[in-house]
DNA sequence: TCACTTATTAAATTCATTTTAATAAGTTGG
DNA sequence: CCAACTTATTAAAATGAATTTAATAAGTGA
């Protein structure tokens, strides 16, 4: 976009701003002198920003730092207590909404079931509810709310506003929760999808550096994939990106939901877990679900695998290193590909089961073709199960501080 | 890079001129009123830059155009005479240098065997030895050369520098190009992977429109792959990315030189092909290619073999429908994962083949995940053989364009 | 020929950063 | 404790970019 755009001393301005916010964000509290050391612009241009932030309240003095030899300089850091966000994670079992904070921390939370159909009530009206139920529980002054983040199952179109057919979200189809959510509560909404919310997360509130491009797996029921590229999250062509579930690794494989054969989510997922156990155990395999399973077929659940997994349970055990091998090889495809600084890994499956972190790190690395694979970064998303929330409230916050003179200060 | 330091009005002035010296670069002869329509840049502005782009001859006058109701504008274009580029590109059977000018137009080319190595020469003399006679050959001024760009087997290090160890050169390991030819001939040199550097011709002087991601698939003895996102090379972590011939798709396939297996390299490039065409014969395939294998086992070229494709020979139809399909496959994969606006073939496989092309579009488009994969054009490069020489003339043109303050203005 | 339109050029204005200078408030050493 | 030195902050003037405004040149059409 910017590229095919003219710039003039605005765009300088709104540039400026946006790298000031952001240094005091992360290295405050700070004084102008370091602001001015870290950035290479001059005290005055500092001293007119900051006067500028500091007067919409962006901004607030945060005490006096020590002297070196002069003056004590008087340091300033973000308003943490100005700046909330409404996050909304779409899953499949559930929609929950929390109150977020800009240091990544979850005020008030609430949730509710997707498959409680109780009162017929519709998608869009569970979402009002949680939303509601958010709003009248929190003391927090509404106008203090930046925005709504929403972190949903994909696809959602190009422009963040509607979520479109999401294979796993049965009922839901072309929905336009930003025009509604905008409406309803007169707030700034956005769309992304849930493993490119999650990157995104990891981006502001984990532990990857500045401009370290990252590949987010979101090993869940299915296999998601989330890239950020400078910081930014990479959406390709109509948001097609990232869908690394449906690299085919086999093409004699099982066949994927997708059509086609041996795709990662269709060896590698959470449900192909579950799929493959059950297949087994019919075939007559040795295993201590064979009960339970026998009394009710819908009796293994992730979960319950994972404990007899952590018992012993031989068959449980063979199917979960399979999986990690699986999912090691679509890394190593990913990371041939893509080449990103870290490889971040969250979802259901990797919380019920981190081993399997390192196992596709063991895989990768030794199946690279490049030789700097091996200073690729393997880990664990480091937010558990509110990824989904964190990661919605990190799209308001990117919006915000890119933009903070369109965002931040009304004029 | 950009995002990181601050900006002033120094940076809008590069912006702007890059802007507008790219405007007319591709739409030129064009009126400063019209350049001013399409940039949102003021009448007085364009004059200043023009002037200036004038001044230097970067531009010049072409003429006058229609008058629309009043004075007759002044059609200025891009002064094509005054810029060339000294475009190298090394192949595994050889070096090609050629005199490139900025409409992609070769004005002198001279090529020396990888292989000849009549007086021991070293990888760098041949080097010296084609960009020495292509100088001493043309009549136009070495002033008006702007760089040397050279396309080379990766991979190549992070700078643009050296030639770090590509598996089919034998015998050039860690060579710093760029240092010895900037030295040399005193003209700036920048090095880029092959695939990459042909990605970047088809932005320069294809079809590709501004901000279409494109996935060039360089499909030759081996495979490469080169990604063009927001204009721009996509490097990843230590220039790892692209590596689209290391993408595996069959766990069970065929060894690959890089240790894995089913390779897209091991069972969709051209040595591929020899490999299998061989190994059929070997094992009692019938095929009019038998007595010419069993005379000679290097006789199986991959042009002989696409000879008697074309003659109808059974073995090598079946032989080249499987490759296509696994191409097909591998792309699928890739479009998954990084959704271009379009795919790019080039290379020898695909100019003695490029049915291919053809092939493999249906393939991806029947398995691709997501729906909007339809609307990708699959292409094949509108450069040929030539595609290396327009891919390191077009590193230079970049260059220039992109900041043509530090480059063509040189104050 | 005259009114009107469009392209170009030149001067004055605006806006953001930078440069320069002045001031405030510390530290250090004798 | 005070003088010399540092450092932080603030204010005013200067610089350089695009923009606004006005003037001029060169066409068109009635």
């Amino acid at each position: 976009m910017k590229s095919l755009e003219h710039w003039n001393t605005e765009q300088v301005k709104q540039h400026n701003r946006s790298l000031v916010l952001k240094m005091i964000y992360k290295n405050g509290p700070i004084s102008k002198a370091d602001i001015s050391k870290n950035t290479n612009l001059t005290f005055a241009t500092i001293g007119n920003i900051t006067a500028e932030l500091l007067k919409i309240k962006a901004l607030k003095v945060a005490g006096y730092g020590e002297s070196n030899g002069g003056r004590k300089p008087v340091l300033y850091e973000f308003n943490w207590e100005n700046y909330y966000v409404i996050a909304l994670d779409i899953g499949v079992t559930k929609v929950s909404a929390g109150l977020v904070n800009f240091k990544g921390v979850i005020y008030e939370r609430y949730s509710i079931s997707m498959t409680d159909f109780n009162y017929q009530t519709t998608f869009i009206e569970k979402v009002y509810k949680v939303i509601d139920q958010l709003l009248s529980e929190t003391k927090i002054e509404i106008s203090k709310i930046a925005g709504i983040g929403v972190s949903a199952p994909g696809p959602i179109d190009e422009d963040g506003s509607q979520i479109l057919s999401p294979p796993n979200l049965q009922g839901v189809e072309n929905v336009n929760l930003k025009d509604q959510l905008q409406q309803r509560y007169n707030l700034i909404t956005i769309l992304e999808k849930d493993a490119n919310a999650a990157a995104l997360a990891e981006q502001w509130f984990g532990e990857v550096n500045k401009n370290e491009n990252i590949l987010y797996i979101f090993a869940d029921q299915g296999i998601g994939g989330g890239m950020i590229v400078d910081s930014r999250t990479y959406r390709g062509f109509k948001n097609g990106a990232g869908e690394i579930g449906h690299i085919s690794i086999d093409p004699d494989g099982p066949r994927c939901n997708c059509g086609n054969f041996g795709c990662l989510e269709a060896v590698a997922s959470g449900l192909s877990i579950i799929t493959r156990i059950k297949k087994e155990i019919r075939r007559g395999g040795r295993s201590s679900l064979t009960d339970l399973y026998l009394n009710d077929e819908d009796a293994l659940t992730l979960e319950t695998i994972m404990e007899h997994g952590e018992n012993g349970d031989d068959l449980v055990l063979k199917v979960l290193e399979e999986t990690g091998r699986y999912l090691g090889i679509g890394v190593t495809n990913a990371i041939n590909f893509f080449a990103p600084k870290m490889v971040i890994f969250g979802g259901q499956l990797v919380e019920l089961y981190p081993e399997i972190v390192q196992i596709s790190e063991n895989i990768a690395k030794s199946r690279a073709f490049s030789t700097s694979a091996k200073d690729i970064k393997f880990v664990k998303s480091s937010f558990g199960e509110c990824s989904g929330l964190m990661g919605a409230a990190s799209i308001i916050q990117q919006l915000l501080f890119d933009s903070p003179g369109n965002t931040l200060i009304k004029l």
